[in-house]
RNA sequence: GGUCCAUUCGUCUAUCGGUUAGGACGCCAGGUUUUCAUCCUGGAAAGAGGAGUUCGAUUCUCCUAUGGACUACCA
């Protein structure tokens, strides 16, 4: 057993890193930081028909907007002393473990081409390449040794199979589900490696780097649990029991409607990202939206993956990063799959818009601003953000709420004018402008204390006064407090938008 | 089809044999507010079904059902 916590996320670069991929790396590295250990990343490329450019750049991109540091391997600051990290740039080192199984005979060559498996799949129900049926098959077990050789010499392609006793009882333990019993005769003769690009498969890329990499702890999603049992005996087969890493079979992250896993066509249904970061396919130029790009904050997206499938068991909703790896444990990890909640998703945004301080909200809105080219003082941006942002729940929402602070309205809504816009109306606001140019101190707290005076001396009806005068400032029945927003726009402007309401709106008869 | 895994409010989940089955999101209602929103208070809402074990099962065991994953010379 290896003393220090070392922990991978492995994933293949075959496309954008999926939102259940990015929960396995959050959960592997607050596991790994936890236990004071290490966080690795290694690309397992070994299908070089699936590679896809990019891919491993947004990877790395991702997990560092994210905040999940990598200690070594791919994208860490120095790789690490067991580089390479990209199984493809491994390929030497498999061979070796090849030839042992092989000169073990716990391996065996095997020549039949993939139309010949495809034909017996389809001629045999079930058909498994297995102890039950590798006598029938084209391999070292049943072709003799020079023909074997011959055949190699010439160059036939052939895969390594494992050879895999049957009837015998594989025990997996799992840190989250316990142990799971699988018989070894329900396991095929798995192919650990072609020739066809002198690449091993998965599975005995995965649990070689493992091994040379002193893996202590492998924490992976669900549909690995099946080959488990497969990867266990390799490590028999290996001799590498005593150092084998624990396992741990996380959940899968599920649809939000319906079953199954969530997939990327459940994002474009659905209208949320599965993918962190935006991502455009080279091939076929189609982009699918990120978490980064639809305006959340990272901190959002960890805590809200970080308790679908974990919860500390108490109350606790919102955690920093720090948080999370003080109380995480895999014991806490539930065993059945989540289902994907979008609307909960929201709300940790939300959340976290409040939590933030207003310099870091107003530096991001203030860009906004500037794309839809209106300049402004940060300072004043900095208070409209302070009175809209808990109206929103992303900061390119704030606009929506705020438009009325940086340009005057340009219509009226029908149904505020109607409910509020009096025939008394006119006349009522004329004087309302007299009282404003009366005021100095332009304070919410002083304009509040003015113009209420004035409606309570003239025994005005204040519902109607007041949002007569919102709907001349803001177009509609909405926003925050009016004498917060008069203040800021200032004296001014509020009066020429008075004047521009009085002499543009007319009563709606109902 | 086979193997494995799972099953508490619509959703995420708490409960580690004895609870009025708790919290959160969402939803509904009321309150606060000059408006809208926020906010506050309240409400509706759950142990898949059946056998056991037990004085007592959501909790332990088994069966059934349902769901999921896997079943490639993919990872």
């Amino acid at each position: 057993m290896n003393s220090k916590v070392r922990v991978r996320f492995a994933p293949s670069p075959t496309g954008p890193l999926h939102i259940g991929g990015v929960r396995t790396a959050l959960y592997n590295y607050l596991f790994a930081k936890k236990h004071g250990g290490e966080m690795l990343l290694r690309i397992e490329d070994t299908d070089s028909a699936r590679f896809v450019p990019r891919a491993e750049e947004y990877i790395v991109e991702s997990l560092n907007w994210l905040g999940i540091d990598i200690d070594e391997g791919v994208g860490a600051k120095t790789e690490g002393a067991h580089a390479p990290y990209r199984q493809s740039e491994r390929k030497f080192i498999y061979r070796k473990y090849v030839d042992q199984l092989l000169e073990a005979g716990l391996a065996y060559i095997a020549f039949d081409t993939p139309a010949e498996l495809e034909a017996k799949r389809t001629e045999i129900a079930n058909f498994q390449y297995d102890a039950k049926t590798r006598g029938r098959m084209t391999n070292s077990l049943t072709l003799p040794v020079d023909e074997v050789k011959k055949r190699i010499e010439s160059d036939q392609q052939y895969v390594v199979r494992i050879k895999i006793e049957p009837n015998l009882e594989i025990k997996v333990q799992d840190l989250i589900r316990g142990e799971v019993i699988v018989n070894s005769s329900v396991i095929d003769d798995k192919v650990l490696f072609k020739s066809s690009d002198n690449l091993p498969t998965y599975h005995l890329a995965n649990v070689v780097d493992d091994y040379l990499m002193e893996i202590s702890h492998v924490i992976r999603g669900e549909e690995w649990l099946p080959s488990a049992p497969l990867h266990v005996l390799l490590y028999q087969y290996l001799g590498w029991t005593d150092v084998m890493p624990q396992f741990a079979h996380l959940p899968l992250l599920l649809k939000p409607d319906g079953n199954g896993k969530l997939s990327k066509r459940d994002g474009d249904r659905l209208g949320f990202p599965v993918f962190p970061l935006n991502w455009k396919d080279p091939k076929t130029g189609e982009t699918s939206s990120g978490y980064r790009e639809a305006g959340y904050f990272p901190e959002a997206v960890v805590n809200f993956l970080a308790l679908l499938g974990w919860n500390p068991g108490t109350d606790q909703e919102i955690f920093s990063m720090e948080d999370l790896i003080e109380q995480f444990s895999l014991e806490r990890v539930s065993k059945s799959g989540a289902k994907f909640d979008y609307e909960k998703g929201k709300w940790f945004n939300h959340k976290y818009l409040q939590i933030k301080n207003n310099d870091e909200i107003a530096a991001i809105f203030q860009q906004n601003l500037k794309e839809k080219n209106i300049d402004v003082d940060v300072e004043k941006v900095k208070m409209v953000v302070s009175l809209v942002k808990e109206r929103v729940n992303f900061v390119k929402e704030i606009w929506d709420q705020s438009a009325f602070f940086f340009e005057s309205p340009t219509q009226y809504e029908t149904k505020a004018v109607q409910k509020r816009w009096k025939p008394e109306t006119p006349t009522q606001l004329k004087e309302l402008i007299d009282v404003l140019h009366t005021i100095d101190d332009f304070t919410p707290e002083n304009t509040e204390k003015k113009v209420l005076d004035w409606i309570s001396i003239n025994n005005y009806h204040i519902g109607n006064v007041m949002n007569a005068f919102r709907i001349s400032i803001v177009g509609e029945a909405k926003g925050p407090h009016m004498f917060d927003i008069v203040a800021l726009i200032g004296k001014d402007e509020t009066i020429s938008r008075l004047k521009k309401a009085i002499e543009n709106i007319k009563p709606i008869e109902l």
